[in-house]
DNA sequence: TTGTAGGCGTTATCAT
DNA sequence: ATGATAACGCCTACAA
């Protein structure tokens, strides 16, 4: 059986309020009894019981975590900053993943209540009716990550999805590309697609350019469902000059798919992305892409999280439905270049 | 504040007991109370304090998880797998990353353990001593994932190293590669290295090919520090008509520096990974691969602590050092293929 | 069937 | 400087 501090205190003869302030190093402990504690502490291995600390203390350090899946290096560099962030500060983290599947996440959500947790920062797919509902009336702070919907009322973190789109697209054009297709996520409300789809608009009819419609697909941040949607377009004979994927996988799934049918990629089809995932970089050809700052979203997740957590008031205001934007940056490496029909 | 147990008695006419017991399902309760106390539940919107709980219960159903880093497929296809299993069997995971640093390795231990947690599974790139002897002498439950060492006392889970890198390097013969290089972790103590190169050695002995010390390289499991010693053995007027990487990302850094120098993978040189993580047949040429079953390991593990977890003493015993092995296998994709030169 | 009371391991407030 | 002792929220004999 683990050594209580009860225990500590009897083996070392002084009572356990002493034992826990030194524990606690708080209050002035005379220099003997200290050393006596000590000693007491050392021989039993005595560690004290965070659960129970916990318990009295009314409060809890831990921060839970919901995100759909963790085979995906977007995931998971958010949750380096998360994780390195929280550690720093001295919160741990609970994880669980969702599968993107609703019902999970209104019962981790529930979990994370039950457990008091200082807050939870959440990642989803799609958002869905249920898990907005339930983060409204959610009794401890949480951040949805990069995803927004009208109706929600929790911070959000994200980059400014409208001007990164307007960007790329405006890149793209720069470029000599007219036919330029988008791979969106899917025909939901997310907030962040609709941004990112005005600012391909706006950045299109600038220049004069009709939408064609043909050319908006919906690859559900799936590499396979992207690679099919490019197949497609391929034996439609419907093949742009151009694609921005709203996410690198899907580009990866994209240029495979190009790549596979023969064609050149940037040579006969630029291809951009969307995120920087480590992977963007490595992949060949290297993936010209809008850089997310994945692990400072993470960081700046738990800040917000740890100062509505103390705060209460002061500085942030849980569930106000701000959004904190962090900035995006086109980083062009490979898969991208001139229009070759426009020279 | 949130409503308790006490609330909920006093709203709903019983003592807390009865309250408790229609909280736990257990005892029997009349239907009139349990009407009453689930209206009063309902009411305040009561959540049992899981904190408290664990306190009295004695009981921790929190599996704790180490693990290098997120931002890489090979942990987060384990993690997909840990996660699913332990949400399966009513537990749930806390997880920290340690960047491979041993300090922190052994930080996470320990506050592991003053948790009570039911187990923990940790995964490192490297074993130092310190994390050993702290695994040692842990007083919970201790899974180490896909690595060993000798004088390391708890069970691990993974595949058959000797015969996957056997068999790879057959496979290799077979196709006529003579002069075969091998990208390791490092050089160190980690049993597993040991036994593929063992494996290695086998099956060139078996053919009479004398190793070529100078194709054996250690790339640490990283995509840049392969991608550099790759360029050097192309500098060096040194390339190998194939090479095994005992990583998939390891892999990829070769062929990228194989790609960049003008060679043709696999016309000119075939590569072969390790693991196979989802990026391996994304990436193009899509890589042959040692198939690890990534999940599924992750979800024995989490078995075994349960096990050991409840079992105490039935089945598997904690810290006994016994290995589990699943089952490997070869799969050829894009990236390898008949030795040029031989033929 | 239901209620009372004694822990679970700590922290914190009093006295002493 | 130190030691009782009352919480913290819940579970569970033991009584009634």
């Amino acid at each position: 059986m683990k050594a209580t501090i009860k225990d500590v205190a009897d083996r070392s003869g002084v009572s356990i309020a002493t034992v826990s302030r030194v524990i606690n190093g708080a209050a002035v402990v005379s220099e003997k009894s200290r050393k006596k504690v000590l000693k007491a502490i050392e021989e039993l291995d005595f560690k004290p019981n965070q659960v129970a600390r916990n318990l009295v203390m009314q409060k809890n350090t831990t921060i839970g975590i919901i995100v759909p899946t963790l085979g995906n290096q977007f995931y998971g560099g958010i949750l380096n900053g998360i994780e390195d962030a929280s550690s720093e500060m001295g919160y741990d983290i609970m994880l669980c993943t969702s599968g993107g599947d609703s019902k999970k996440e209104v019962r981790y959500l529930d979990a994370f209540e039950e457990r008091h947790c200082a807050g939870v920062i959440i990642m989803t797919r799609k958002l869905e009716n249920e898990t907005v509902q339930k983060i409204n009336s959610m009794e401890i702070p949480v951040i949805m990550m990069n995803r927004n919907t009208s109706g929600l009322k929790c911070p959000t973190v994200s980059i400014d999805n409208f001007r990164a789109a307007y960007e790329v697209t405006n890149y793209l054009i720069d470029h000599g590309h007219t036919r330029i297709a988008l791979f969106r996520n899917s025909v939901d409300i997310d907030a962040f697609g609709v941004e990112q789809y005005s600012g391909f608009e706006r950045a299109l009819a600038e220049h004069d350019i009709d939408i064609d419609r043909s050319l908006v697909k919906y690859g559900e941040f799936k590499i396979q469902k992207s690679y099919e949607l490019m197949k497609g377009l391929i034996e439609e004979g419907n093949v742009p000059t151009a694609v921005i994927a709203t996410s690198d996988v899907m580009a990866i799934g994209v240029c495979n798919a190009l790549l596979d049918s023969g064609y050149r990629v940037p040579e006969d089809v630029s291809v951009v992305g969307f995120n920087d995932i480590e992977l963007a970089k490595y992949y060949r050809p290297a993936l010209t892409v809008i850089h997310q700052p994945l692990k400072v979203m993470g960081d700046e997740a738990v800040q917000m999280i740890i100062s509505m957590d103390k705060g209460e008031g002061r500085g942030i205001i849980p569930n106000d439905g701000r959004t904190v934007i962090l900035s995006h940056r086109l980083i062009e490496r490979q898969s991208s270049g001139k229009c070759k029909e426009a020279e």
